[in-house]
Parts: C-alpha cells; sequence; structure tokens
DNA sequence: TCTGCGGAGGTAAACGTTTACTTTGCCAAA
DNA sequence: TTTGGCAAAGTAAACGTTTACCTCCGCAGA
C-alpha cells in the first residue's frame, strides 16, 4: 500500500543539537521561538547549525507533539467553480497570515465523497473544518455528518460553516433570502411580472433558501405561479437548460432569475443562440457577484455576497474559535448590483387585451 | 503563539488494544491493513473496539514514522482564477481516489510569498509540490527556488511543473507556444493583418512563451509590429485595459489575442463599452478555454489547454515519481476553438488607398 | 520422538519534536 | 558564609503510530 520510502538520511534536531554542540531542549527553543532565555550566543551558533545543516523543523512532529496541525479543511462544492474559488481565496489570505495552511476538497455535492472528506480531515486532526457549500438535505447523510462533527467538536475541532446547513455551528453566512426576495423585488419594480426563476440543485440548502426568496417575493405581489420555476444544476449548462424549459412553456416569461451567477451565464448563453436581446426582451439576473459577472456582456446584474470577504470573514471565526474564543455567528449583508442585463420590460405587450 | 489546546482525553491505538485485549501492534496491522496475518475473530474484535471508541487513526503520527504524509502541495497563482481552479480540480479528483490531500497555495505572482509557501511545504513534509503557475523571471528567486527544491528532491521530495519554469523538473505543460502561433496563424488565414496582443505580465514565462508564439507567426507573415502588443495583468481589469491603450494607438486594428480568456473577457467588456461589435468589427481572441470561455456572448474564440486533464495528468506524474517510476516529462497538444468571436475582418477598408 | 516451519501475536524501538522538571552557576541579600 | 533566586541550559518523557524482531504453539514429516 504505502510505498516505503527509503528513510531520508535525516537532518533532525538532533543532528543540529550535536553540530551546535547543546541539547535537542535548546535547539527547539531557540527555533521555535519559545520564551524561554536563551543566550544570543548560543542563539546564533544554533541557528548557524541549522542554516548550515539546511534544517527545517518537522511539522508533523511538530503536531504530534502540540496537538495542533496548523492546517484546516475547507469543503466547498467545486474549487473550479469561481465562486468557491473566490471564497477559497479568502479563506487562504487571511490563514496565510496566521501561518495556516488549507486544505480544499471538492465535494461535488456528493454526500458520499464528502462523508470521505470529512473523515479524512479527522484523521489527519486538522484544527477545524469550513463547510462552504451548502448541506444537502438527505436525512441518513445529515445523521452521519453530525456524528463525525460532534464527536470532533467534542475532541476540540472546530466547524464553521459559510453557507446554510442542518449541522448547527458557529457561521457566517450572507443572507441569502433577503437577497433573493429584494432581486425578485427589484425585477417587480421594474415592471415585471412573468419572471422566471432559474433554481439549483433541490437538495442543496442554499438554493432552496434563495428560491424561497423568490418564492415570497413573488406571492406578496400575487404575481407567484409554481410554472414559472424550473431547476437545474449550479452550473452554466444547468442554467442554460432550465432557461429552455422555461422559454418553452411560452408564458411570456419578460425576466429571468437564476439563483447563481453561473446558471445566469448559462441563461444568456441559451437566450444569445436564441437571439433574444438582453435586456430588450428579457432581463437576467444572477446571484453571487462573482468576479466575471462584471465582465459579461454589458454587466451581469446579481446579489453579491462578497466572496472574498465571506472567505476572509470565515478563517477569522475559525481562529477566534480555536483562540477560544466564543465566535459569534454572523451575517453579512448582500447587496444588489444592477447592471446591464436588467431593464423595464418592453412597453409593448404582445398579448391581447394587455 | 502557539494556542495550547487542552490535550484531549485521547483515545489512541493504546485505547482500542487494551479494550480489544490485544497489542497495539495487532490493532495497527488490523486497521492499516498491513500483510501480517491476523485472525478473523481477532480481527473483528479490533474492529469492533475501534468503532465503540470511535477510534480514528492519527494521520500525522503515521506520518512520521512512514515518511510520507499522503499530502502534496501545489503552488497556483490564484485560487480564484479559473484557469487554476480547474486544473486543481484535475489535480484534486485523482490524488483524492489514491488517497492524497491537496494543500492550495496562491502566491499571487509575488515571489516573496511564493517562496513562503515552498517553506511552508517542505517543513510540512508533503510528498510533493506541483508547481501550477509559470515561473517569475527573477535571478534571485530563482536561485532560491532552485536551493529550496533541489534540497527537497534531494530528500526523496517530488517536483513537477505544469507550466514553463526556469527550474528543471518532471513536468506536463500543455505546448504554449504551438498554441499561440496556431491562434495567430489562423487570425491571419481569416484575413487579419493588424492583430492586437494583449500580454500578460513580462516576467511570468508562460505569459511571455505565449507572446513568442504570438511574435513569430506574425514575423513569418511579414506583418509583425511590436506597436501591436501591449501587456497588463493576467485578469479582465489587465485586459479591458490593454486592450484600452492598444485601440487608443488608433492602429485599424481588427483583430485582439489576448495570452489568456480572462484578459479576453477583459477585452470583450472594454470593445462592448464601446460599442464596438464582436466580431463584425473587432475579433477576439483568448488562450487556455476556461469552462466560462464557451458561455459568454456567442462563444470566445480560444486555445483550450484541457485544464481538467492537466491537472489529471500532473498527478498521474507525481505518482509515478513517487511510486519510484521515472516520470517522463509529457506535452498534452493544445487544440483551437473556433467560436463567435472572430469572423474575417470587414471588407470595407477605412483607410485611403487600401 | 524430534525437527522445522509457519501462522498469530507480542515487545519495544524508532520517528522528530516539545516541555515539565531538573541541574548548574552566579550574584545579591542577609 | 549561607541562602535564595534567577538565568541558562540539559534530561527525558511524552505524542501516536509502525515495524523489525521475537515468542509461542500446533502440526507435518522423518
Amino acid at each position: 500500500m504505502e510505498q516505503p520510502r527509503p528513510r531520508p538520511a535525516g537532518v533532525s534536531i538532533r543532528t543540529v543539537a550535536e553540530e551546535a554542540g547543546v541539547s535537542t531542549a535548546t535547539v527547539s527553543r531557540v527555533l521555535s521561538q519559545a520564551d524561554h532565555p536563551v543566550t544570543a550566543e548560543t542563539r546564533s551558533r544554533v541557528l548557524e547549525a541549522a542554516t548550515r545543516l539546511k534544517f527545517r523543523p518537522s511539522h508533523v512532529a511538530r503536531s504530534l507533539v502540540t496537538c495542533s496541525t496548523r492546517t484546516v479543511g475547507a469543503i466547498v462544492h467545486d474549487v473550479a467553480d469561481p465562486y468557491f474559488g473566490e471564497i477559497l481565496r479568502g479563506l487562504e489570505d487571511t490563514f496565510h497570515i496566521a501561518g495556516y495552511q488549507l486544505i480544499a476538497c471538492s465535494s461535488d455535492r456528493d454526500a458520499e465523497r464528502e462523508l470521505g472528506y470529512m473523515e479524512h480531515l479527522l484523521s489527519q486532526r486538522v484544527d477545524a473544518i469550513v463547510l462552504v457549500g451548502g448541506g444537502i438535505e438527505d436525512d441518513a447523510y445529515q445523521d452521519k455528518v453530525a456524528a463525525l462533527l460532534d464527536d470532533y467538536r467534542e475532541r476540540g475541532g472546530v466547524v464553521v460553516l459559510l453557507a446554510p446547513n442542518a449541522y448547527d455551528a458557529p457561521s457566517v453566512l450572507p443572507d441569502n433570502w433577503a437577497g433573493s426576495s429584494a432581486m425578485t423585488e427589484y425585477l417587480i419594480e421594474l415592471g415585471h411580472r412573468r419572471i422566471g426563476l432559474v433554481g439549483g440543485p433541490s437538495n442543496v440548502r442554499t438554493s432552496a433558501v434563495r428560491e424561497d426568496g423568490y418564492r415570497h417575493a413573488m406571492q406578496r405581489a400575487g404575481i407567484f405561479d409554481p410554472m414559472l420555476m424550473e431547476s437545474g444544476r449550479f452550473t452554466m449548462e444547468g442554467g442554460a437548460r432550465a432557461t429552455a424549459q422555461l422559454l418553452g412553456r411560452h408564458l411570456d416569461i419578460t425576466a429571468i432569475f437564476a439563483v447563481n451567477d453561473l446558471m445566469a451565464l448559462g441563461a444568456l448563453k441559451y437566450l444569445a443562440s436564441m437571439e433574444v436581446k438582453v435586456p430588450d426582451q428579457v432581463s437576467v439576473a444572477g446571484f453571487d457577484d462573482i468576479q466575471i459577472a462584471e465582465f459579461v456582456g454589458s454587466g451581469l446584474t446579481t446579489v453579491a455576497v462578497g466572496t472574498f470577504a465571506l472567505g476572509q470573514e470565515g478563517a477569522h471565526l475559525v481562529m477566534r474559535l480555536l483562540a477560544g474564543q466564543s465566535g459569534r455567528t454572523a451575517a453579512p449583508p448582500v447587496e444588489l448590483v444592477i447592471r446591464g442585463s436588467t431593464a423595464p420590460p418592453v412597453a409593448t405587450d404582445r398579448r391581447a387585451g394587455g
């Protein structure tokens, strides 16, 4: 199984100690900046020996004794998805400053795979686990997750949520519901009535919450119609397909709200292929405000969740918890970003009797 | 410095051994699937005890003795950049199957930061380091990298390159030069003569290589003009800015070739804001074929490097090397992907006496 | 009956650090 | 001169595994 790598002629702390003519304790004290006093002369002797031998303390040995790996695992749905990429970057940046490493895990929204990753991370003894992707709605899976994570936290592990999840833990969650209903309201205010919703997989919580915000706003305006909803995978293909479905129903849809930017891009692509003008004939709005959103066509109207900042906040929360401080769950505000893909519907009503 | 997490009432292999009434060696043999024989009855006793105690072997202790962390570090320029995100995903997927973890490091094309990450990874005793981003052109930096990595490899570490680098190591490199010259030739064949090049940072090797392919093709056609070249950061903003510069020179540019898709998106954005029609007035081509390329407007013409596959190949190469097999450097072919953003230049020549 | 062998299990020494607990001087105060 | 205290260093026991050896036992072959 394990390829038995030949044990390298290891230069360990002991080698350095001999070279410098001191004990290993002293070397450790110098190299790990412990607060034990060491004379300047001894210190420099150690430092010199260390560089001469190209010594680099083994993080794994250190972890074993300190019970801290200074590593955190982030479980996302897909690193290749810009939304997660950006959050990851936020996490990484602030963790990096504090000397923490980040292990990225793409669960692909697959319960099996996600659990596998979690177990791996637990074995790895990561100091914390950040659940970036939304939880999956599946009882058996949720039970296992809860068992695993409860156990983990009992043993000192820290868990932080960056998306809605059935599992309860400190979190920093953008207000998906508010963003979604606000965007829907905005479209309604523009004058749209037949607003199609392009939703994500029904078993992903984030998606469900955003759909709910839409539904609420539509109902409040008295124009909700379940036929206006369609869902697909959280990808561009998924968005294109769902849009095709929606338009295929001939409901005189004048606006499409996709619950994530990638799906909105798919919608745009489909509309372009059908030669439907955006926003002249159909408005399109997304959610997330990933970086490209600003650069596609005349800009995609969307809900900014501040991906990068979200990651940073998450990392800070993790570190506060690690330091034993009580991490308060936070809910950063979301913000409507109006760009060129939305406009009032055309005044001319194609239906008889307006 | 280190927050001294209270040493958890650890359930270790010893606890399990006692619970099952066997020695730690036996527990280890059962749990690590060693080939030492164990009776079915003992095995099940151990397994039972382990689950009863929720025992999960410590990867860090195991790493200490096996000299293998089953972890590899990937240094990219930016996880939030789709190009790297996709490669990372390819790496992760195939590493995951083999039970390896991936630590993602965004160097931000900063020599200091990259070196810091490398040192961190070495301390961490990762089994391999994958350099995904192109090397930076800076002698002092390159020397340090070489010193670090040479030392690392002497001690059994594996280094793999996924982009051109001054440092020499096994690699899988898409043929950047060929792709770039092929794309330029394609634009020339379409009839374009004034083809602007939107280049990346001059100190990033990948960028330099791609620019060189362009230059070669242009010179071969006898239409090279350094004024047609402009560069910026490898981002959408960078692309937009460089495009603005280029067009500001009034060179009758009819096509723009950006050396990466993100920059091409920036170019598209700028052109849209200037109400320049693509491809009617100006053709735009990119490089990389990131996922969104297909979904922006009528599709971005680009050079596919097979990001995902590149990652997969890279991971396989790493594992071959780790297994002691000689990893042959590979150069997967690139491929022109023609989409809607390119077309022959307009026949009407605005210049007098054309 | 003896020998040898192989299966099943145990013992204990690593692996490379940190750190609680010494020890050793040295100096000031009594 | 003793005492106490403190700075600077050393000793050795962890941390949680793996694994090279060793032991024990039962059984087949001579």
